[in-house]
DNA sequence: TTTATAATACCCCATATGAGGTATAAAATC
DNA sequence: GATTTTATACCTCATATGGGGTATTATAAA
């Protein structure tokens, strides 16, 4: 692989979307377009070892889905970046699509320079993404609901998390074992849950910890 | 407030930076700057009655810092965007500042018309950072570490979570109650844990489930 | 001023859990 | 063909946990 040309593969079902972006790749020096599948199955044969730097990836596709395909593909090819595209800006997939590995989300019809500027972008460490896109993975950190537990209680569910077990926890705020677990059973009420992994799981989904 | 201006308030202890951002903003037709503050605890007094649309919050303030000053301001002013301003692209930072309420990302020594533009951006509901901060952003979905955990072990572990004990989940898997205790302790071994606690919180920390 | 919330402390009891073992059959890997 | 992993099952025992209570004090809110 020349160190000065980015190579980029495509798999994308609909082949005069998948011939338009490849000869906008293959014909703008610096970049290379010489593979192209149809679909993950196809993809999944020989993508691993031809070396491309830049995946290109349809999300709905038939058979495995472009998200599914990046969980199978990006382990066999940790070096090279994803960019999943899409034809609408599909709030559920974009989480997906990172969380399989994927590094940009594009809409389809995207502009060519645009398109040429995201590739460059990925390759280089970034993350092209529409800024409303950008603000729906930045929107999923905030957790805007108001903790329904005392200072106290947080404290004390936050050890909880942490495996410590009654006896160690009131050791720790120098309080009474018995104590803890009054406090423990109130945090359970206001979780409306009764056990220690359900509060920590939704410790951990509300953002209280 | 009039529809067509964007009201920015700022808050940065450098007076200079400020005073520069300000007059960037303020003398752009379509913005307007009326607000700058030195420290957190000044912005508390007086900003949440005034109905800024965009806050440009720097990260390092002495005293409360910009990140626990949004944490204060955001429930207060949940229709404003908060963009945070950084010197360096300081990796910690990012995700406090995201979990906190921030909606966008800037070093100081952005040029006028980007932060122009980033103001535009946010506050048409997207979410102004480089290519760079985005890549981080992104990255922390996925989680590239192979489970150490076979699949039914996985399966297991996803229903210890949700707070089943031994015999739902014995019920569950049509197992015996006995044969989930192993399945468990050998998932304790391979996470090294040894409590549910820890397990779960371990599971969500690593993507396991 | 009365009420509600928060933090503290204690009781009983049945069950769940973690730690320590052993064991076998099937499947996958080497 | 031998070894490892996986899934399965059972045993004992001390302790932790959850559910059911009650109660005092201090502070905050109505």
């Amino acid at each position: 692989m020349e160190n000065d040309i980015i190579h980029v593969a495509i798999v994308e079902d609909d082949l005069e979307i998948s011939r338009t972006l490849c000869l906008i790749i293959d014909g703008t020096p610096g970049f290379a377009c010489k593979h192209t599948f149809e679909s993950c199955e196809s993809a999944m044969e020989e993508l691993p070892d031809l070396f491309v730097d830049v995946v290109l990836m349809d999300i709905h596709l038939p058979g495995i889905t472009g998200i599914e395909g990046i969980k199978k593909l990006k382990p066999k090819m940790p070096g090279a970046d994803f960019i999943m595209l899409t034809i609408q800006q599909d709030d559920e997939s974009i989480f997906e699509s990172l969380c399989a590995g994927a590094s940009g989300y594009l809409i389809k019809d995207i502009n060519p320079t645009d398109l040429l500027n995201s590739i460059k972008e990925v390759h280089a460490g970034g993350s092209p993404m529409s800024s409303a896109i950008a603000r729906k993975v930045i929107s999923s950190f905030y957790k805007n609901a108001p903790s329904p537990l005392s200072d106290r209680e947080t404290e004390i569910l936050k050890l909880l998390c942490d495996g410590n077990n009654y006896r160690i926890i009131a050791d720790q705020l120098i309080i009474s074992a018995h104590t803890v677990r009054t406090h423990i059973k109130n945090i359970y009420e206001k979780l409306q849950v009764n056990s220690r992994a359900e509060a920590v799981k939704k410790a951990f989904k509300d953002g209280l910890v």
